[in-house]
DNA sequence: TTAAATCATACTATTTTAGTAGGAATTGAA
DNA sequence: TTCAATTCCTACTAAAATAGTATGATTTAA
């Protein structure tokens, strides 16, 4: 169990975005600096886009840049957006109903685990991972 | 990124056993309990064996039985066993040697959070799984 | 008009996961 | 001695997830 490359290089991308302040970068500019296959990059900061964690300029001399401080974004909430958040006991959440929940010797343990991990990818911040303070 | 079914099982498995005290119990039996494939289960127990985490008995009879109390394991022990303890930065460990490693921003903060999951699995023990005392 | 850039979407190769399958070896009991 | 219950060993496989690749449309500054 390792984290993906996907929720990695979004981590990345952010704080890299967060380094250059209101500077617009562009895809191949964040690929050379963090050895990111370009397209794959592209897809993972359309989702940012998408989600209004990012903002865009299209065309020439465009780019991305944030839409807040680096302060204001959780480590958390970018990991949600690609969906590469750790949830180490899927059979709880959403629609998933274990036939055998009763008997589970385990999931308490999976749930508190969840519930630290949250805890501090919540708490991290954009900021913290730019002055390297984890 | 959740926690593997193989680890899970495993995880289930040594409960199971803590519960039975030095009773023997055999595959068929774990299987129906929680409802564990028993052939996918021979293979993860026998794991558990070969690294003395669990006693076997074989013909007739025989079956499986912890080797220590259910309060001298950690479940990082059993992780450990099967391969499914998390670790989030497989970068920095063993053979990896990232070519990025400077410039990488995002790595103390998985450092950080691999040892906090470290850090809760290797305290929590089998008892405490048998008590629900997370 | 052109070149630089994002946006959108489909495809694919590789790896990992989660089993399945078959049989050999061991042992208690009839 | 034979049989049935059981563990041990190892190879195989189907499905899903991961990590990209590929192609082209759209937008915009110069």
């Amino acid at each position: 169990m390792k984290i993906s490359s996907k929720g990695r290089y979004a981590v990345e991308i952010m704080v890299e975005l967060a380094k250059s302040g209101q500077e617009l970068v562009s895809v191949a500019s964040l690929s050379a600096r963090q050895n990111i296959p370009p397209k794959y990059l592209e897809q993972i900061i359309n989702k940012l886009v998408k989600a209004n964690k990012v903002a865009s300029v299209r065309g020439a001399g465009g780019g991305y840049r944030l839409t807040k401080k680096p302060k204001d974004y959780s480590i958390a909430e970018i990991l949600l957006v690609t969906g590469d958040m750790p949830d180490l006991a899927p059979c709880l959440s959403s629609d998933a109903t274990c036939p055998k929940k009763a008997e589970c010797n385990s999931i308490g343990c999976w749930e508190t685990l969840n519930a630290l991990i949250y805890n501090y990818l919540s708490k991290l911040t954009l900021q913290n991972l730019v002055d390297k303070s984890y």
